[in-house]
Order: C-alpha cells, then sequence, then structure tokens
RNA sequence: GGGCCUGUAGCCUAGCCUGGAUAGGGUGUUGGACUUCUAAUCCAAAGACCGUGGGUUCAAAUCCCACCAGGUCCGCCA
C-alpha cells in the first residue's frame, strides 16, 4: 500500500507540473521527511528544477503546491522550504489498511520465471560450521523471499561427492582404521576422521600421492567397493547435515550430486562444447585474458582426471536446462572461480548464474577450518542459543510445562541464530563472538515477543474478524506509526526480491516490532471506547509480523 | 604486485546503488516506569571530526580520484 502512496502523490505532482507548462526527464524522487510533524512524505523536486527554471526552490515549491490536486488518502500538502510535504489522513488510511491486510499480506503476484537457488553445498567431511551458516541462512531465506514475492523456487544442495576431503577420509578409514564414533552425532563424528587423517598427512606428506590414486580410481568409476566407501563417508555426514538443516528450517528441495555429471556424460559434453576455446598442453585449460581475467581456467589434469570447476560447468549447464534463473550463494573467496564459470558457461552456449556473495565469518583467532578442528559447529551455537532462551523462560516462571519450555526455547533460540546472520549485510565479514551472537534483547526475541503479545490480546478478547472496521478518530501517533509501517510491508518484500538481499527485511521486521510495543505500551486495547478498531490493528499487526518471521525463516510463538 | 570487499559513538550495525531537512537502530553507561491488555517492554540523558586528503555540486556518509588500515582471491584444492 505504500507503494501506491508514493504513486498516486508522483502522479499528482506531475499533473501540477503539466498546468505548470513544466517538463522534466527524471523520475521523482520521494522520500519521508526526518520528522513526522513535518509530514508522511515528501518530495524535494524544486531543488532540480531551479536551476532549470532559474528561480529559488523555495518559490518552485510553492507554486507546485498550488496547483496540486490533493491525491486520496492525504489530508494536506504544504511545503516547508523547498520542500513539499504530503500528510497521511490516516482516518481513511488506516480503515483501508485494517481491512486490507490478510494472512496473505505480502505476497506478490506470479511470476513465470523459475529460479534454481543453490545454497550451503559444503563439502560433507564434517559438521556445518558457523562460516556455513551465512550461507545456508542467507540462501533459505532469500528462498522464501522470492517466493513470496510469486517466484517458482527450486533449491539443490550440490553434493561434492568427488572432492579431494572425502578422498582423504576414504583413504584414513582404510590406511588407519579409524571409525566414526557411536557417540557422537555422524557430521561430527566423520569431520573427527577427516581431522585425525590430515594430521597424518601432515606428518608425512608422501601420502598424498595414495590419495591422488584414489581420486583417480574414483572418478574412473569401475571399483565399486571404492564407491561405496566413498558414498558411505557422503551420505552419512548428509545425514548429520541434514538434521542440522532441518533445526534451521530449512528444507532443500534436492541433493545433486556432482558425480553425476560425470557418470552421465554431461561432463565430456560441455567439455565438447568448450573445445574451440581451448588449449591442450599437459593441461586442458581455457585461456581468459581476452575477458580481462589473468588466470585461465584448468579443465582437465595432466592425468586426464577433472576438476571441481569441469564439474560444476556442468551442473551450471544442468541449471540452465532446468530453470530461468540459476542463483548462487557463495563466499567471497569464490569470486575470481565465480567469474572464471560464467565466462565458460556463456562460451558453451550456457547462462552464467546470478551470484549473491558473502564474506566470511571469523573466529576472534583467526579463520575456522574443519581440516584443523577449529571452528564452532551450527549445532553448538544453535544449542547455546536454546539454553539461553531456556534460562530466561525458567526466570520469568510463566507456569508453562517442560515440553512447552524446551518447545519455545528452541524457537527462540534457532531464530536468534538466523536473526544473528541475516541482520547484517552479506558484503559485511563477520568475527563471531559468542556475547554478541547470544544477545537477543531488542532482536529477534523483541519481535517474537511482540507478536506473542499481540496473540494474547486477541485470544483474550474473543477477537473474531470483523467485517468492514471502520477507524472513526483521530488517531494517536504509536498508531498511525504502526499503521504507516504496516503499510510498507509489501513495498520490502519487492525491494528484497528484487536486490537479492534479504537483510532490509531484517531491518524491516525490526522496526515494525518496535512501533507494535510502543503501541502497545501506551495505548489500551481492551476496554478502550475503540476496542474494536484497535483490535483489528492489533491482528493485523501479528499477521504482518509472522509474515515477516516467516520469510525469515524464524518461528512465531503464540505466547513466551 | 594486481583484483574484489570492508572502515559510521567504547562495542555491533542501518543508510551508500538512486546526493537533499536534525546520520537511524541496538548494546554498553546513567536515570526513570510493573495495583493498568506479558517489563524479552517502554521513556529519558550522555555518546559520531561517517578511515584520511583532495575533487564534483546550490547540497556529499552517499558520486569521482589518491592514500591509509583490515580481510580475501590470484592452486593440475574445493
Amino acid at each position: 500500500m505504500y507503494s501506491k502512496l508514493k504513486k498516486e502523490i508522483t502522479e499528482s505532482i506531475e499533473e501540477a507540473l503539466t498546468k505548470m507548462r513544466i517538463k522534466i526527464d527524471e523520475e521523482i524522487v520521494l522520500e519521508e521527511p526526518p520528522n513526522p510533524e513535518m509530514g508522511d512524505i515528501s518530495s524535494n523536486i524544486a531543488f532540480s528544477l531551479a536551476g532549470k527554471l532559474k528561480k529559488s526552490p523555495v518559490e518552485i515549491a510553492e507554486e507546485i503546491k498550488n496547483h496540486i490536486k490533493l491525491p486520496l488518502y492525504f489530508e494536506k500538502v504544504e511545503t516547508k522550504g523547498p520542500y513539499i510535504n504530503f500528510f497521511i489522513n490516516y482516518t481513511l488510511f488506516s480503515t483501508k489498511m485494517v481491512n486490507y491486510i490478510d494472512k496473505r499480506y505480502g505476497e506478490l503476484p506470479e511470476q513465470d520465471e523459475t529460479i534454481l537457488l543453490e545454497h550451503t553445498s559444503a563439502n560433507p567431511n564434517g559438521p556445518l560450521h558457523v562460516g556455513h551458516l551465512r550461507n545456508a541462512i542467507l540462501g533459505d531465506s532469500l528462498k522464501r523471499v522470492l517466493q513470496h514475492a510469486g517466484y517458482k523456487v527450486e533449491s539443490q544442495y550440490y553434493v561434492n561427492d568427488m572432492g579431494r576431503q572425502i578422498a582423504i577420509i576414504v583413504w584414513g578409514r582404510k590406511k588407519f582404521g579409524f571409525e566414526f564414533d557411536d557417540h557422537k552425532k555422524i557430521d561430527h563424528a566423520v569431520g573427527e576422521v577427516y581431522f585425525k587423517c590430515n594430521q597424518e598427512l601432515e606428518k608425512n606428506p608422501e601420502y598424498n600421492k595414495e590419495i591422488d590414486e584414489i581420486l583417480h580410481k574414483y572418478e574412473d568409476g569401475d571399483d565399486q567397493k571404492l564407491i561405496d566407501s566413498f558414498e558411505l563417508v557422503v551420505e552419512n555426514c548428509l545425514d548429520g547435515i541434514k538434521q542440522t538443516l532441518k533445526d534451521l528450517n530449512i528444507r532443500m528441495n534436492l541433493y545433486k550430486w556432482e558425480s553425476t555429471f560425470l557418470r552421465n556424460g554431461s561432463v565430456d559434453k560441455v567439455l565438447e562444447k568448450l573445445q574451440p576455446f581451448t588449449i591442450k598442453r599437459d593441461v586442458l585449460y581455457l585461456p581468459l585474458e581476452k575477458y580481462d581475467v589473468d588466470k585461465e581456467l584448468v579443465l582437465r589434469r595432466s592425468n586426464g582426471t577433472s576438476l571441481y570447476a569441469t564439474r560444476d560447468l556442468a551442473y551450471h549447464q544442468y541449471k540452465t536446462k532446468n530453470s530461468d534463473i540459476s542463483l548462487d550463494i557463495l563466499g567471497a573467496d569464490h569470486k575470481l572461480a565465480a567469474k572464471q564459470l560464467s565466462l565458460a558457461l556463456e562460451l558453451s552456449g550456457n547462462r552464467a548464474p546470478e551470484v549473491v556473495f558473502y564474506e566470511f565469518i571469523n573466529l576472534p583467532e583467526g579463520s575456522m577450518s574443519t581440516r584443523r578442528g577449529v571452528f564452532i559447529s551450527v549445532d553448538e551455537f544453535i544449542e547455546q542459543a536454546t539454553q539461553h532462551a531456556k534460562d530466561e523462560l525458567l526466570e520469568r516462571d510463566m507456569d508453562l510445562t517442560d515440553s512447552e519450555i524446551e518447545n519455545i526455547a528452541q524457537i527462540i533460540g534457532v531464530g536468534s541464530v538466523r536473526f544473528y546472520i541475516n541482520q547484517i549485510s552479506p558484503e559485511k565479514p563477520i568475527t563471531f563472538k559468542w556475547e554478541e551472537a547470544l544477545n537477543f534483547e531488542r532482536g529477534c526475541a523483541s519481535i517474537q515477543y511482540a507478536h506473542a503479545r499481540a496473540c494474547k490480546l486477541l485470544s483474550k478478547s474473543d477477537f473474531d474478524e470483523y467485517d468492514d472496521v471502520k477507524c472513526d478518530y483521530e488517531l494517536e501517533n504509536e498508531e498511525k506509526v504502526l499503521i504507516k509501517e504496516l503499510s510498507r510491508f509489501t513495498e520490502i518484500i519487492r525491494q528484497a526480491a528484487k536486490e537479492r538481499r534479504v537483510h532490509h527485511l531484517t531491518e524491516y521486521t525490526l522496526t515494525l516490532s518496535k512501533a507494535f510495543n510502543k503501541f502497545y505500551k501506551s495505548q489500551q486495547v481492551i476496554g478502550s471506547e475503540h476496542e474494536q478498531f484497535r483490535l483489528t490493528l492489533v491482528d493485523a499487526s501479528r499477521i504482518t509480523l509472522k509474515n515477516s518471521l516467516k520469510l525469515l525463516g524464524i518461528k512465531a510463538p503464540e505466547f513466551m
């Protein structure tokens, strides 16, 4: 609705300018005045016309104001210096808003395009750690936003089963008899073996030859026993990872194994298409200096085996065929590789993916590494966050059963984990500190709390949707602010979907909950003479809060 | 050395694409509000030469250039 308000203002300004016989080329940009007393929406068009008309902006603003026909939902327009400020007619607008918001609020019209969104795709050589977390949460939240914005989205996890990492584990299990510890969650047990193998490798780098050999054999695909042992490692580890993803409210549509593309011949097909552009020395490579990339892309090793990039090329060819948009979530360290991949895809007649990059999450003492066994696992992070929430719940002594406490603590804990990641722009590096990550006040919990408060109010009053509620009084400031925030929801989703940036929504949800909490604190709902309207407003807030949280992959408890 | 990213109160962060009014939040600090729909809340105070220097502009956190600091990439790893 907010964008509709803006559109109406834009049109009325254009109309005024036409009356004044002024033509403009640029788009009319609207903004929000710094203070509600100055109005709700404003235009600074007078500035840009000043040079052209050789008049002072103040004069121009005044003149435009005098020609303006007040749009619907507005009650006043005035100038303040060079600014033209519009005031919303809240009585009218609020009536419209509260009746407009229903449980599908924020959904945009269906789009024709399907998006194949690849995210997480962590190597199955250990549990997900906090570094992977950013990929998973950014990816899943983006999926939710894009779906809400009308796209058909399929999420895929690209399973890297042909990597050196897996070969190392297979090798270590055979050579040293390392076994997965039954007492541990399986992905953690795999990670532990991986760590031990690497210690052996470090002691004796000669072993690397044995690993190359294993890798070569796996690629040949003749040794069924070897294939089985690769699959055992990968499947086991993946089981653990899937559990973690489930805990995070993430469901993948498909797990696509890297080896598929080698075994079904599509790797060879891509290489054929690229053949005119490649050079064969001892390796097969694609030179890219022409395209401003200094580093050539190696497609086959001198021993004839393929590389990650080769198989990824085949995977992206599959994406080209099976979707309209390929969207990848990648760490910023993959920027060069992604550029090479994109060029190779275009040369082979395929589509380059859109990529959302994010910077690393490091520990204060340095980067995380599964190989060195230095990392904080996502499981541990969730556990700590949940424990923190549980302590808080117990302290409030709310007469809940044990299972209710467990359940709500989990919802709050996971929510805070997701919120923590979503709140920070992806291009910003994060140094992970427990005290910051576990600090929920004013974060996710305050949003969930606002939602729970709304639910409680509605249940206490036996609220049952009223038809055609009318606002027939001068609203309090807190109500106006809340209404305005509610109306911005759709525009935020549109923007987040378009920019592929979820964190606008995080910011919005926080602002909305703050507006609701202020309203709640300052205005009586039940028993007030405006009870009917206010309850409807509470319900509209409840829905919008719930939908916003849902898009962030966060559950909204009805009490806490 | 070259490419990319980041630099906003003690700490964390939004705003930068698309330049406009007093740089928005949070945390921490100080003070205040539960006989009133849940105080994970609300109110108030203090705290910012927007990394530095130049430029463009009526107007720069925002655009351009240079520099400084941190991160990252430049594997026949993934």
